[in-house]
DNA sequence: TTCCAGGCAATAC
DNA sequence: GTATTGCATGGA
């Protein structure tokens, strides 16, 4: 069985596009491990255990690292959390009661903190109206500072919903392997590897975790082989899987 | 100095 | 609906 897989390895194009997936997703987390990326500051997450049930301030502070990490790197951001933490204010309640002008201080690492604080403002509005329900996508979508990724972010990690994020280092991969083309959208992309996954993981829940993991895996694979032209040298994936 | 980071909204065609 | 631009700090 390992001698077929591994025939079909060294021989990129005779895999589906369904299974190179699921495959690539093997062979990163064979090569990283578990990523366990939220929550981050509180409850001291334990990589490779996963909670299903996350109190309401654990699912916050997804969605605000969600809108601090816009475009940012991760290092800033747990700069801001950590200032927010000092102040004692990592849950809605808190920040509100902060001025605008320390919100903003607390979050200035992140950069775009004039923005960011009123996203942060206007997604605490709407949290708290959701008073513990589950948003849909929709209603994500419909608060100003969250896009696509940030509502897929905060579904897939906070909320524990199959829903597969996608970011601008995921399409360079997929693009770089062959397996979309230049003008791929965002949903385009987000059901092929969805879609792919599925073929091959039927639990749920299971999927959920490799969702959560797939794609904080790709980032950091990326950081290392996407971040600067010519992309994808010395790439495992490119290598094995590219088209 | 220049380039890039775990995007998004507003604006212009 | 697609392309362009402003947003901003911090590190390589």
């Amino acid at each position: 069985m390992f001698g077929i897989i591994f025939a079909n390895l060294s021989m990129g194009s005779v895999l589906s596009k369904e299974l190179k997936i699921y495959e690539m997703y093997k062979l990163l987390y064979e090569t990283y491990g578990p990523q366990g990326w939220w929550p981050f500051l509180e409850s001291g997450y334990d990589k490779g255990n996963y909670r299903f049930s996350k109190t309401s301030d654990e699912i916050f502070e997804v969605a605000l690292g969600t809108i601090l990490t816009q475009n940012t790197t991760f290092k800033s951001v747990v700069k801001s959390l950590q200032n927010l933490k000092a102040l004692d204010a990592l849950n809605p309640a808190s920040i509100k009661e902060l001025s605008l002008e320390s919100l903003k201080l607390a979050i200035k690492p992140s950069g775009y903190y004039n923005q960011k604080a009123k996203y942060i403002l206007e997604f605490i509005s709407f949290y708290e109206s959701l008073e513990g329900s589950v948003p849909s996508r929709d209603e994500l979508l419909s608060v100003l500072g969250i896009g696509e990724e940030s509502a897929d972010s905060i579904l897939l990690y906070g909320y524990n919903q199959s829903e597969f994020e996608i970011d601008a280092y995921t399409k360079r991969v997929l693009l770089e392997l062959g397996l979309i083309d230049e003008r791929a959208k965002y949903k385009e992309m987000k059901e092929l590897m969805q879609k792919s996954l599925e073929e091959f993981i039927k639990d749920e829940k299971q999927r959920v975790i490799v969702f959560q993991e797939y794609h904080a895996l790709i980032v950091n694979h990326s950081k290392d082989f996407y971040s600067k032209k010519p992309y994808g040298v010395g790439c495992m994936l490119k290598e094995r899987f590219s088209c």
